[in-house]
DNA sequence: GTCTATATAAGGATAGAC
DNA sequence: GTCTATCCTTATATAGAC
């Protein structure tokens, strides 16, 4: 479909049609409902992304030990969120579903569970595997920083840009991952032991 | 107000009144409209978390050289966003919060900005001050990065709790600062040096 | 299959009684 | 100041002609 291009939540339909230049009628006609053209058209694209996240990561190169390296598993994980964004169309959808991951109705939740679960379970596998010391929860914590600072870098605010008065732009997908490949990555090494909880202060 | 427990913006106004048992029309009487409410409801608890902030900044210890500890910054930044979230409403306060921060539309953007920029500024100084050898721009995007862990763990999208089958809970303030703070810390001092951008794998 | 016209519902805001 | 009743707009969805 030609209007597949698009990846909007807070816009209606009407909008949706007229910047396609498509019959309002015919998206009903095709799709059914609005929230099934935007799991098609969320869920098309999630697709491609977990394909490619799973090519990575089958190609990872491996030390003696069998073991991948650390920044490389990372990178396999972030490398395609950060360059769908510059295909036509795939900031809003990386907007949308930054949007979306974020909701707690349980509508596209349970579609992101079913599109996305897998090929997570297998980027934190290959994370345990690169950190083979490190307790399994803390891989989880790790994983959670990892996702948060995704989401945050796809729903693209602002906020950074504005601060930093344009010296640091998180649209720019190298200048990106050579932050965040590293940051992600000696984050997860400081995990190696449980901290004492830091003491509340008053 | 007693309906300023609320948070909510996919909601609507008689949904809110309904639930606040106050009287539709009372809203449009004291606030002029919907977005008016919202501003006022946001903005009156962010007033608190961001003099929070500061009263910690104000208070770090510092070392021989008078420079703050790093992890002592971070923990300035997260404490009260985390701890607010135990507050009565406080939670659907985060979430909304961290929803509003990713739209694109100015109307929010605007009161954020005005609202957050000042304390921002000052915790960036100090997580400069932290890192003296820090170019000032890897010093955004360390903050870029701990601005979307925040935020991620503010929404309390439930994801990590689903894939780590209940063993890594966010809405733990103490577990969840024990493992952030350290992440990032350690994630900053990766940034100390800009490294090669990651080569492009095909 | 694609269009126009419309049914139906929901939400924000307000008028006006009390 | 607070309530009820209502206006007006907008949105999804569909019926039915072509």
């Amino acid at each position: 479909m030609l209007f597949a291009e698009h990846g909007f939540d807070a816009v209606s339909m009407r909008d949706i049609t007229a910047l396609a230049k498509v019959n309002l009628a015919s998206v009903n006609y095709h799709f059914g409902s609005k929230r099934a053209l935007l799991a098609e058209v969320v869920g098309s694209r999630a697709h491609l992304l977990v394909e490619e996240r799973l090519r990575l990561l089958s190609a990872l190169r491996r030390d003696k030990n069998g073991r991948p390296k650390l920044e490389d598993v990372i990178e396999a994980f972030l490398r395609p969120s950060l360059e769908m964004s510059r295909q036509p169309g795939g900031a809003d959808h990386m907007r949308l579903r930054a949007r979306l991951g974020v909701e707690r109705v349980g509508e596209s939740k349970a579609q992101f569970e079913q599109i996305f679960d897998a090929s997570n379970e297998k980027i934190i596998d290959a994370l345990a595997e690169a950190l083979p010391d490190h307790p399994r929860a803390e891989i989880y914590w790790g994983f959670h920083c990892l996702l948060g600072i995704q989401n945050y870098t796809m729903a693209n605010s602002g906020r950074i840009q504005h601060l930093s008065r344009g010296a640091c732009d998180p649209t720019d997908v190298e200048a990106t991952l050579a932050r965040i490949v590293p940051f992600v990555a000696n984050g997860f090494r400081a995990l190696k032991r449980k901290r004492a909880a830091p003491r509340p202060r008053r």
